[in-house]
Formats: C-alpha cells, sequence, structure tokens
DNA sequence: ATGAAAGCGCTAACAC
DNA sequence: GTGTTAGCGCTTTCAT
C-alpha cells in the first residue's frame, strides 16, 4: 500500500501536478471543472498532501517548539495548554520536550528542533548563564523564554519581577504582625527562584528583619529535606512564626510536613507559595500565594514568539507584575 | 544569512555532497582523512542537517503525535511526561495536541498529524463510536488509544478494566457498611465514564442495593451543578451516606461542595474518587480512590506504539486491573 | 573509499 | 487557466 501522491491524482484527473496543487492551495483563478475534477480525485484516491514536501519546498513547517522543564508540574502543564490552543489557532503544531530539569537535555531538545526545522521556540526553563542557550538565541533564531531567563540583557521574555513578588509576600507576613520568617527555595540554578530569593533578602532589610541566613534553605521540590528543615527550626527556642515557599509545589510539602509534626496552619505556622497553580484554590488547600499570571504569561510568550517569526529582529521583553492572592494558610502570629 | 547546507560543506570540504551525507550517517568504511577535513567544515560553517529533507528521503520524521483531551489535566500531564520522555529515549519527538474535548479537533488533529507524517498517533480521548476515528483507526496507521478506546473491538489500546473498577469502590463502600450510594459522572462519551457508570450499577445489584436513577448524576468536571446536586441529595429526608465520583477531578469538586455545605469528609459523607493523580495524595485532600496506574498505562502505550511502528499489521491490546487506594475520605455511615 | 545522478513529493516561476 | 521545468536539501544506488 504506498503513499498517495499529488502525481497520482493528478494521473487520474488528467491533469498536471501543478494544477493538483493549485487546488489544494485554493488558488483562485481557476476552472470550476477542472478544480471539481481534481478534488474529485483527491477523494477517491483518499490522497493527504505531504507537509513534509511542502515543508521542504516552503522553507516553513507551521511548527513550533516548546521546552519545558516537567510537564507534569501544574504550572508547565498549564501553560503549555494556553500555548498549544493558540497557537492550533494560529495554524502552528507544537513538538513539546520536557527536559527534566537537566541543561544537557535542553540543548539535546534546541538541537533536535532546529534540525525538524521549527520556526520558533518557547523554553519554560534554563539555567542561568547557561552559555550553550545563551549563543543560541542570540542567533537570531526566534526564541522566547517565559517563566525563567539567561539574564535580564540577554534574548526575548516574559517574566514575573519575581524580587517585587518575594517582597509583596513579606510585606503581606510583616503586616500580619511576623518578624520571623524562614524560606524555603528550590534549586537557585533558575532566574525566578533566584529572584524571588533576592527578593526576601532585600525585604527583610526593608523590614528591618534580621537576616539569618539558617532560615533560608535552598531545596528540591520533591525533597523530604523539608520536613527535616522544618523540624529543626520549630525545635528551636525561637521558632519562626512563617515560612515563605518558592512555589506553590514547596509549600504542599511544607503543609505536608507541617501536618507530620501536628502543626496546625495557619494557627500554629502560616504558609505562603507562589505561582497560584490551579490546585492551590482547592478549599482544602486554599493556600496563600503570589500570582504570577501564568496563563497570562504564556499567552504573551506565544504572542511574542509569532511575531518574531513574522518579523526578525525584533525584541521583546515582558516583565509582568505580581499579585498577592489571599487564601487561608496565612493569618496573624500566636501570642 | 542564507541556510548553510550539506552542499555548501562539500564545496568547502572539496568533497561530493554524499561524502557528507556519510559522514553525517556515520557509515564506516571511509578513509579517516576525508572524514575529519568534512567534520572540520561542518564545524566551521555552523552545518545542521535539515530533517526535513532527510525526511522526505527516508519516508520516516521520528516524530509521533500525542492527542489528549486537556492538557492541563493532571491525568494527561502525568501521563504525557511519561510518554515525551520515553518516546525521547528511542529517538522520537511528539507533537501535543490538545482537543479541549471536541472530537472535530481530534479529527483535525488526526489530520494534521498524518499530514506531518508522524510515525504512530497516541490517542488519549477519543468518543464511544467515533466514526471518522474509527476508520482512521483501521487503516493500519499506527494508533495507540489510551484511557478510553472507541470500543473493544476496534484499534489497539490500553485501558483499565473501568467496570471493575467501579465494583471495587462500591465494594470498599459496602464493606464499611454504606448502603446508600450517589453516583457523579462526567460525560458518557468516553468509554472509560460509561465503564465505570455501567460497573457501578452492576455493582449495586451484586450487592442487593436498590437503584435508585436519582442517585446518578451526569456532569461536567467543573460543573457548579455539582454542589446544586449535592444539595439537593442531603437535603431528602434519607439522604445518601456516600459519593462516587467518577474521577478525582470531579471528587475535588464534591469536596469543595460538601465544605461549603458545612459537611465534614469522611464523618458526614464519604467521597471516593477515580484515577488516583498525583495531587490526590497531597495530605489536605487525602482522596481514598481508584488507581488506574496511569503512568503505567502510558509506559505501555508508548511501548506498544513503538513496536507497531517496527511491525505492520500486529493488534496489541492491554486492560489494567483497577486498584483500591485506601485514605481519608472514606469511613463507616453516621449512626 | 568516493563521486555522479536520480529522486523523495511538493511548489513556483515561466511559458503558452 | 493550465502545463513544463526546476529545485527545496537530503540519501541512495551505481559506477569507478
Amino acid at each position: 500500500m504506498d503513499r498517495v501522491t499529488s502525481k497520482d491524482v493528478a494521473k487520474k484527473a488528467g491533469v498536471s501536478q501543478a494544477t493538483v496543487s493549485r487546488v489544494i492551495n485554493n488558488y483562485p483563478h481557476m476552472k470550476q471543472s477542472t478544480r471539481e475534477k481534481v478534488l474529485k480525485a483527491i477523494q477517491e484516491l483518499g490522497f493527504t498532501p505531504d507537509q513534509i514536501a511542502r515543508s521542504l519546498n516552503m522553507r516553513k513547517t507551521s511548527s513550533i517548539g516548546l521546552i519545558v522543564g516537567d510537564i507534569s508540574n501544574p504550572f508547565f502543564a498549564e501553560t503549555a495548554k494556553v500555548i498549544i490552543s493558540q497557537a492550533r489557532k494560529s495554524g502552528f503544531d507544537v513538538i513539546l520536550t520536557d527536559t527534566e530539569h537537566e541543561s544537557v537535555n535542553l540543548e539535546k531538545s534546541i538541537e533536535s528542533l532546529v534540525g525538524k526545522r521549527v520556526e520558533g521556540i518557547i523554553i519554560g526553563s534554563v539555567d542561568l548563564y547557561d552559555s550553550k542557550t545563551r549563543q543560541f538565541a542570540e542567533t537570531g533564531f526566534p526564541v522566547v523564554f517565559y517563566n525563567t531567563n539567561i539574564h535580564e540583557d540577554i534574548g526575548n521574555y516574559v517574566v514575573l519581577n519575581n524580587k517585587k513578588g518575594a517582597k509583596v509576600g513579606v510585606k503581606h507576613l510583616v503586616e500580619l504582625g511576623h518578624r520571623k520568617i524562614a524560606y524555603i527555595s528550590g534549586t537557585l540554578k533558575y532566574s525566578n527562584l533566584s529572584g524571588r530569593l533576592e527578593g526576601f533578602k532585600e525585604a527583610l532589610k526593608e523590614y528591618d528583619l534580621p537576616f539569618d541566613k539558617h532560615l533560608i534553605k535552598e531545596f528540591d521540590v520533591s525533597s523530604n529535606g523539608i520536613s527535616t528543615f522544618l523540624k529543626a527550626q520549630m525545635e528551636q527556642p525561637n521558632p519562626p512564626t512563617a515560612f515563605f515557599a518558592a512555589s506553590d509545589q514547596i509549600a504542599f510539602t511544607v503543609m505536608e510536613a507541617a501536618r507530620e509534626l501536628g502543626l496546625q496552619i495557619p494557627d500554629d505556622i502560616s504558609v505562603i507559595g507562589f505561582d497560584n497553580i490551579n490546585i492551590s484554590a482547592n478549599p482544602f488547600i486554599n493556600l496563600t500565594t503570589i500570582s504570577q499570571q501564568h496563563r497570562r504569561m504564556a499567552s504573551i510568550a506565544l504572542e511574542n514568539l509569532l511575531t518574531l517569526i513574522k518579523n526578525d529582529n525584533e525584541m521583546i521583553r515582558n516583565v509582568l507584575e505580581p499579585e498577592l492572592i489571599l487564601r487561608s494558610t496565612t493569618t496573624t502570629p500566636r501570642k
């Protein structure tokens, strides 16, 4: 069962291949009768144009690449949703790759996507100062980073003002009366988490809170070290009254650990997250958090990419404003 | 800045295009010196082979398609993760499309993917008896359904024994002492949800529980009708003591509605879900549910697809066994 | 061990 | 309006 080609259609319809092509591409100036002849032949043979051949010829694939750190992470799933749906409306398919947070996989993905001649790439997870990716972004190939970037002076991106986000969070806690706040970060290889930590530190200064490096911990999201950390903190003579998690996912782990220790949230400790993924609004979780408007972020990223694809040599950067989402895991400290 | 091609490399290295091709493809019988010459030219020109041209020639794209109903739904995100990671290990990229649960989008996706000459397609959401998709699956194109199928006699698939799953759930509730169980289904256009409802009904018979059609409701996942339904049920003289949700997502909504009504779970009502997505294990949710081993399901789906791609004319069907995941949203009924 | 030439399935001038 | 021809960037016989 060989593939049926436009040549076969042409023969069957008694026309040239060019005419078949014209029908496929809705070329207007054609005799209605020949168009119908061709359409009929296409029907009968069950012909579907080979987009690969088409792409080779036209030097456009109508595909873009989307690279994320972990598609099973709701943040990426929810942003991918937006990008994929919106891309389809503009006639693009998306090749999705998951780096599992390994920068070597990012590089491989880029290579593979470029080889497949995608027209642009959206990248959700990139290490700070990743030199290969930086180099690539500077070739002029349409690339948009979102969520994380390499550096504020490199490439096109749409990110949150993460520093400010952390400050908004600290402000909220301080206003509730908290004076001793622990901070639990994910890996600092990403600009967003690193920015948040910076913001946290700056906020401490602004509110004249003492800086205690033991109150700050860098962890993997999944790490059960979080539980150990929490326990150690709470056993101190003067324990923190609030925990600031650098992401909602981390906050969930903190909440879980707190529960294991028999601590009530928010009565015993306040917990605040960062991202505002969908599930955080669930009433059984109901996490106070900082929104980074991630769906909007994704939408802008795609829009910008399409712009870059159309017009070379643009440069587009967006920095979104954080927003406090007040829910029920934070309250005034005990006593 | 024109693309650099293998022809350019050939010229620069002073060899033929064929030789460049041989280098790219690691053809063994070559003089070491010419290989190095070519490699050097590739380096200097920054040449990356055009996979589109390659695909056209070799009739293989090293891409597969993955079609899901909603990638922001954790079930699909978590299964997509498995499929994408595993596919990459076998040298395949995946083009992901999201149908937003519209069967017309499924059909368009298939068309687009076939046009792009993917080597196979994995489909996570298909309506019962969808005739176009059925037709397509019967052409012999490598297709594997998972999670839902068209009919048990059609196509290749890996699904759960959903009927049995529902029975396992009812058994659990009955053993706890529940005699009046409400059932909240999602749309019945999918084989999995429809199978679960069937299983629920059969289980009622098996345990001699009275069938009351008012206890069964078909809803959209997001529907706030669920809240209305729950309220109506609880205002009855003899309200149900347990609610069986056809998916974890639906169960979350039920839990939410229960909380709004001031009902304690599991003390006032028991709730059981279906799927066992990651977040269900969160201690603040801690949902009793039926596992469909979704990651394993995804892994098998990909494996089977790869088999189909290698060997035509196979026929592979897997039906996985459900498993009760006992957590804390179910207990003995009051009184 | 390497080169020449044909061809994958389509589109795009250019003719008529 | 439609056909002819060349070519997109590779791989693959077939020579040598």
